[in-house]
RNA sequence: GCCCCUGUAGCCAAGCCUGGUCACGGCAGCGGACUUUUAAUCCGAAGAUCGUGGGUUCGAAUCCCACCAGGGGCACCA
């Protein structure tokens, strides 16, 4: 991939500062589709984008501009065109900018005829093939910017993912929350249960980790006063990367003061649904081939029963370590020796269970041994106001009334500071100052935590992660140049 | 980390199982023809360390080994 790339001579000579355009690609369809074949409308415009298609046949030229909002003809007679030959000789890939009439061709195509054109900028590179586009996926996550030019889906992808953003801070602003930024970097990572990257600052001398999750920060928040809070928050795991998941992935989490688990599922089937709606047109969306009824409410039922209804045993944190060891064994879910009960009746919810869910379906009441952030619940023991939502198979959010006492919270983090020390090191570790939080009041508080790129998948209806996110982690590229040295971090220099 | 699959020009892609004349083609790019095309069409010339390194063989894109990169699955998580 070394100079046989490059085609053409550069000529960024002429190359204009600006370009002023008054329309786009859609405008035009949407104003002018109308009109009849082989007509004019007297109305003449300027637009821009790259040169897609073109197809010259003598002392007449057509081409396909594209820009963000679509395609458009241009329609070129070598009569009207200024020059021509350097028109017909542009590039595919080649950015241009076009003044001329909006008109029809006698075969029904609008277009722009071109009777003023600008070269805006030269690809010197060759563009994929026309038809076929590129197929690699190595290629289309690396180079982003052409994949996204040739495969008209990844762009409607990341446009729909943008509106899932945007709708969501509106549906979220209008029921009165307040986004918020809270730090990346953490001095101790919480909020999950993860392994963290770590980092180091200079001037403090001291080891910082890229947030696991924002929760910590957020429910800091509501004991400052501010009852309901959301941050769409980049987060950052050190695991392993598959079709579900990637190293840095976008977590919607909001936390509102007053409010209970039952509140905070209302919120997010209706968050869902009305998101379903505005995106797709429908309650009901189709993913990987099978349909998913998004209309509220949504099923809720507890672990325990969802367990039942699935293997026929019943099982409870009541039955004892011993009890839950023997139905592990009986449905072959193996479990380690240092995990309590609640760790194996998830285990065995995890294992026999959740893959044959589709939802979408709330499951309720997680084991307290798991769930160290979230409340007791109000009558079942060993288990809190913990639940998840299921929608298509996939796990999209994690919510629960939130645990609001200092003391039994402090007793949770010495218990994962014991899993830690027994080598889960995924485990937590203490927060006093998130302790010291508490100690001042959190009001009863609901929260949640929503995989955003995972709802971009089912509302997109695409299986893997990666088509959902715009530059995904891979490794870095072979670049044929010698390793070793030009990437030393440069020494330095002051220059503030 | 383990298992399976893939890697042929800028892009798409045949050949690989059943080793054997200058590695089949298409798109893009280059030269030429063409005044209503829609992946325009037609003619011409050119473009390839067959992922990398070893091995087997008279002979390797093809068989074997190792490595690199990517995809899928398992495991962990959202």
């Amino acid at each position: 991939m070394t100079g046989g790339a490059f085609v053409g001579g550069g000529d960024a000579d002429g190359q204009p500062y600006r370009y002023e355009t008054d329309s786009t690609a859609a405008a035009l369809h949407d104003a002018f589709d109308g009109i009849d074949d082989g007509s004019e409308t007297g109305t003449v415009v300027s637009i821009a984008g790259r040169l897609m298609l073109r197809r010259v046949q003598g002392k007449l030229a057509f081409a396909t501009l594209a820009d963000s909002t679509g395609r458009v003809q241009l329609f070129a007679p070598q009569k009207t065109t200024p020059q021509f030959d350097d028109f017909t000789g542009r590039s595919i890939g080649d950015w241009i900018g076009v003044r001329g009439e909006v008109m029809k061709t006698r075969r029904g195509e609008l277009s722009v005829r071109v009777d003023e054109w600008t070269s805006l900028a030269r690809t010197r590179r060759p563009f994929p093939d026309k038809w076929k586009g590129i197929t690699d996926p190595d290629t289309r996550y690396r180079q982003r910017y052409v994949d996204l030019w040739v495969t008209p889906d990844a762009r409607d992808t990341f446009v729909l993912r943008s509106r899932l953003l945007s709708l969501t801070r509106r549906w979220l602003e209008e029921r009165d929350f307040l986004e918020v930024e809270t730090p990346v970097f953490h001095p101790i990572p919480g909020g999950a249960l993860a392994r963290p990257f770590s980092t180091h600052h200079n001037a403090l001398d001291q080891e910082l980790f890229l947030r696991i999750a924002p929760e910590l920060y957020l429910k800091r928040l509501t004991v400052a006063g501010f009852e309901r809070v959301f941050e769409i928050a980049r987060v950052f795991r050190n695991e392993g990367l598959s079709t579900r998941h990637n190293p840095e992935f976008t977590m919607l989490e909001a936390y509102q003061a007053y409010a209970d688990w039952d509140d905070i599922m209302v919120l997010v089937e209706e968050l869902i649904a009305h998101l379903a709606v505005e995106l797709t047109g429908s309650t009901t969306v189709t993913y990987d081939g099978r349909d998913v009824d998004l209309a509220t409410p949504w099923r809720r039922a507890t672990l325990p029963e969802l367990v039942a209804e699935r293997t026929g045993v019943q099982v409870s944190l009541e039955d004892g370590l011993d009890r839950l060891r023997d139905v592990a064994a009986e449905l072959g879910v193996p479990v380690d020796d240092a995990h309590g009960a609640g760790k194996i009746l998830l285990e065995i919810y995890e294992k026999t269970t959740e893959p044959h869910l589709w939802g979408p379906i709330f499951v309720t009441e997680y084991p307290k041994e798991v769930s160290p952030l979230a409340r007791d619940h109000r009558s079942t023991p060993g288990m809190t106001e913990r639940f998840e939502a299921i929608i298509a198979g996939r796990e999209l959010c994690n919510g629960f009334t939130e645990l609001t006492d200092a003391v039994e919270q402090r007793a949770r983090f010495d218990e994962q500071a014991t899993q830690k020390a027994a080598g889960d090191d995924e485990a937590m570790v203490v927060d006093e100052d998130y302790l010291r939080a508490l100690d001042y009041g959190l009001p009863p508080t609901g929260g949640i935590g929503i995989g955003i790129d995972r709802l971009v998948m089912l509302l997109a209806d695409v299986t893997t992660i990666r088509d959902v996110i715009l530059f995904p982690t891979l490794r870095p590229e072979q670049t044929g140049a010698p390793s070793g040295g030009s990437v030393d971090n440069d020494q330095g220099e002051d220059v503030d």
